[in-house]
Parts: structure tokens; C-alpha cells; sequence
RNA sequence: UCCUGAGUAGCUCAGCGGUAGAGCGGGUGGCUGUUAACCACUAGGUCGUAGGUUCGAACCCUACCUCAGGAGCCA
């Protein structure tokens, strides 16, 4: 197997004779010799590339302008010049796929506006290498968090009936041709079919049989939303854990947030430390500073209280029963605690027929993780797990007993309290990375109007 | 979807009623090891699209398209 320039830049002593590819970043010419700049996309580093003028193959030079690729034999030394450790002294230089000079990708720095009209090329930035190396990081330390603790992964079906209410729009499934009549029992799956946008209600079928279970997939939403930080497919965790109550998700849910940061500092330190001196400069500093301390837990009844005690003038009025709007998110999380925070004990006329009535008769037992420059990255709830409540919040919102039965099944067979929680995993990659809008952290973003590739 | 702002060279931008500009990138030449190298020369444009106002429009007006920021919806 051919080595990464991971591995070659690891070397603690000089190697003669060995070989590097990768795709040019800069090549610098002087009389006597060129430099290039040579990555191969396995970190963040480059390699640099010294060929000598008089070497035979360095009348393939000319034709090397950055973004080629190339195959270079040579030797590993120690760099005499400051900025690097290592250089390779070239003693064979090979074009191996020329870049000309329609290349999109310069030298210099690229706006994100940009770069996401060529979303072929821009993994090839230091930008968004960073970005998308993390991104594989923090996939498989998410995965590792579950599984340390117990936690079955289940694969829920990406095409399903059933919509999970509160979650938003819906895609739909079809294999009807356009503009002919025909009845929902003549589509291919003799039923209406949609994109899930949530894996929520069958997470809870497996919890009320494995214990602790998680998902992690795709998820689609067709809302108009044009914003930094909403996508119409997008990847979630969504935990589910019999025999917890809200209070316990709560945790699991800070916990889960604290791990993926933590592992994200020690595993990524040279990506984290781009993001803060090129994207986010308090980046590092306000990661640790999450680790410290526990979140603040504000319900929603207090939440109200210090918004109106604030004497600030928000745009939209602050009363109790409303939704809090972004600007009061913001306030709470950026200016009040100055840190995440999870607000919870929502109305429960705002919240969805599953979530589990609080013995007030008002609320429900809903919470909301927010973090500073972001808002929700979390929501979750416990769920109702009570059958007469459970099918009179149903009818309440007019939702089809037959629809549901299979859900209702786990209330009339053994109905264990339960809770659980959605994570947008871009929206923590986007906490983690300091990187503003969501479009740069998904490989090929979709969004309204947007789908490319 | 609503509000605000912006679309000028491959990229980043200046020009804001009177002959289309710069830096970077490309090409050519120079330079004793460079670090977004440097120096000189050079090619490169339907000024987002379509109408309108004007003697004259990149510039003013209208519509549309695209993008960004904010809002709504949510993760």
C-alpha cells in the first residue's frame, strides 16, 4: 500500500529513496531549483518538495501549475530553511495528472461563497479538509460514545409512511409518473411514502425491546428554510433510552456533547487550531471552557421570567405559552449564561402529541440544548408512555388511531417510561469547528433550490 | 416565504452619469533555498439578465435571476 504524507511526515529520522504523491498546492521557481508544496489529503500538512534545476526530470516543471498531481521520488531531510521539518530532496519528479491554468483554486484565500459553487474541488482547500477530516473524526467518536455505554445502533428506515409530527415538511416517494391519475394504493408501496425526518418513533419500537439504542443517518426535511443553519438533508443522532425520565436524558445529553468535544480537542488538535486562527479565534478557548463547568438548566417558566426581567426590547414579545423566538434563544445562551444551556418543561400545547404530560396539566417534559452563535443543537423529550394520555393527546391533534397503532402497541404491551433526544450532528460539527454556515460543513449541501451534484 | 444588501477579468475588489481599472492567478523573461517568494513585461471584459430614463448608463429607474446577512420553521 502506498504511504500517506501522515505517515512520511511522522518519521522521526531521515529516509532515503522513498516515493510521495499528492496534488500540488504552490510551486516557487528560482534559478537553481523549485519548491513545491505537496499534499496528499491524509492531514493538514504539506510536504515540501525541493527539485533541483539540473535533475533530468525537471524539465517537467512547466507543465506542473498548481492543483496537478504528481509522483516524486527522493530522499527525506531534515529542512535547512525554517517553516517546515522536513523537505524531500527530489531525485526523480513524475507528472502524473496536469492542472492548467483554468484551475479554479489559487494560492491565495477563497470566499466560502465561492468555493461552494466548485464543491468538487474545495475538499482540496486547507479550509475544508480540515472541515471534512473532523467531520470523519467526529463520526466515528459518536459511534464510540454509544457503544461504550451499552447502546444498540439501529437502522431505521430512511423511507417511511408515518410523519413525525412537529418535525416539519415532508419529501415525498413516488414512483407515479407525473400528470397521470392515480390512487395512493397504486404507488409502489401501496401507500403514500415520504423521506423520514425523523427516526424517532421507531427508535422508541427498539428501545421498549433493547434497553439503550441510538440512530445515526440522513434525514430530510422539505421546508423553505434559507438560513446558515438548516438543510434539507441533513445527519442525526437520535438516542432513545427506556427507563429514563427527562432529567436523565438531560445528562446523557450534556455528557454526549462534552465527549464528542473533548475527543474532538485531542484528536484534531492541528484542525482545531486552524479553525481558531483562521475562522474562530475564541474557538478553542470556548470549547474548553464547555468542558469546565456543567450546562445551566433553565425551565421554560424561568427562561420566561428573566427574559421579561432582562429590560431588554426584543423584537417579537415575550409571553408564556409562545415559542421562544431565536433573538430570546440568543439572550439566554450568549448573554445570560454565556455558555450551552437546556431549557425544558416547555407548554405543552407548542410541543408534539408524543411528549410526556407534566402533572401541572401545562407543560410537557420537553428540553432544548442551546449553545452560543448556534441555538438548538439538541431537542428531546420524555415521551408519554401513559395509553389513555397518550391516544387522547392523539385525538387532541387529530391524528389517525390506525396510523399510529403499531406506536400505540408499546403503550398497551409493557409501556415503560422512555426518553430520548435528536442531535444535528452538522449543527455540533458547526460547534466544534467555529465554521458559521451549514452549507460548509456537508460534503455535497442541499438546500432549497440547491442540489447540484 | 419575508426584510436588507450585493452581483464589474478565472478569483478578490475599486470605479457610482462622460475613453473599463488594480492585486492575485495565467504567459514570457530575470533572480544563489523559497515559505500566499520577489522584480519586469504581457494577454485577459456582452460591467448578472431584460426593459426603461438620458445627447450619453457599469453608475439612475423597473422587473426578473443568483448570492449573502437577518427573520420565520426546526436539528
Amino acid at each position: 500500500m502506498p504511504e500517506t504524507l501522515r505517515q512520511i511526515l511522522a518519521s522521526a529520522e531521515p529516509r532515503p529513496a522513498i516515493t510521495v504523491r499528492g496534488w500540488v498546492r504552490t510551486k516557487r521557481e528560482s534559478k537553481s531549483c523549485a519548491f513545491l508544496e505537496v499534499t496528499d489529503g491524509s492531514c493538514f500538512r504539506v510536504l515540501q518538495i525541493v527539485v533541483d534545476a539540473a535533475l533530468p526530470s525537471a524539465d517537467v516543471l512547466p507543465s506542473i501549475l498548481t492543483g496537478a498531481s504528481v509522483e516524486v521520488l527522493g530522499d527525506l531531510i531534515a529542512s535547512p530553511a525554517a517553516g517546515q521539518k522536513w523537505e524531500l530532496q527530489a531525485t526523480e519528479l513524475r507528472l502524473l495528472g496536469e492542472a492548467d491554468a483554468t484551475y479554479p483554486l489559487q494560492k491565495k484565500g477563497h470566499t466560502p461563497e465561492f468555493l461552494r459553487t466548485i464543491a468538487h474541488l474545495r475538499p482540496r482547500t486547507n479550509l475544508y479538509g480540515n472541515v471534512f477530516r473532523v467531520r470523519s473524526r467526529m463520526a466515528f467518536a459518536m459511534h464510540r460514545f454509544f457503544q461504550e455505554r451499552g447502546f444498540f445502533y439501529v437502522h431505521t428506515p430512511i423511507i417511511t409512511s408515518s410523519d413525525c409530527e412537529g418535525a416539519g415538511e415532508l419529501f415525498r416517494v413516488t414512483t407515479l409518473k407525473q400528470g397521470t391519475p392515480a390512487k395512493p394504493e397504486d404507488d409502489f408501496f401501496g401507500r403514500p411514502t415520504y423521506l423520514t425526518v425523523s427516526g424517532q418513533l421507531q427508535g422508541e419500537t427498539f428501545a421498549c425491546a433493547l434497553g439503550n439504542i441510538y440512530t445515526f443517518g440522513p434525514t430530510f426535511r422539505a421546508e423553505n428554510s434559507n438560513t446558515a443553519r438548516h438543510a434539507a438533508e441533513f445527519w442525526m443522532i437520535e438516542p432513545e433510552m427506556a427507563f429514563y425520565d427527562l432529567f436523565a436524558d438531560m445528562t446523557l445529553a450534556e455528557e454526549n456533547v462534552k465527549y464528542l468535544v473533548d475527543a474532538m480537542l485531542t484528536e484534531c488538535p492541528e484542525e482545531l487550531e486552524f479553525f481558531s486562527k483562521f475562522v474562530d479565534k475564541d474557538l478553542v478557548a470556548r470549547l474548553q471552557q464547555t468542558l469546565d463547568k456543567p450546562f445551566e438548566r433553565i425551565s421554560y417558566t424561568e427562561a420566561v421570567e428573566l427574559l421579561l426581567q432582562s429590560g431588554r426590547r426584543f423584537e417579537h414579545p415575550v409571553v408564556w405559552g409562545e415559542a421562544l423566538q431565536t433573538e430570546h434563544e440568543r439572550y439566554l445562551a450568549e448573554q445570560h449564561v454565556r455558555g450551552p444551556v437546556t431549557i425544558y418543561n416547555y407548554p405543552k400545547a407548542i410541543k408534539p402529541f408524543y411528549m410526556r404530560q407534566n402533572d401541572d396539566g401545562k407543560t410537557a417534559a420537553a428540553m432544548d440544548l442551546l449553545v452560543p452563535g448556534i441555538g438548538e443543537i439538541i431537542g428531546g423529550s420524555q415521551r408519554e408512555e401513559r395509553l389513555d394520555v397518550l391516544t387522547a393527546a392523539m385525538q387532541h391533534h387529530g391524528l389517525s388511531q390506525e396510523d399510529y397503532s403499531w406506536y400505540v402497541d408499546l403503550r398497551r404491551y409493557g409501556s415503560v417510561p422512555h426518553a430520548g433526544y435528536g442531535m444535528g450532528f452538522e449543527r455540533l460539527l458547526m460547534f466544534v469547528t467555529g465554521v458559521s454556515n451549514i452549507r460548509d460543513v456537508i460534503p455535497f449541501a442541499r438546500t432549497p433550490g440547491h442540489a447540484p451534484y
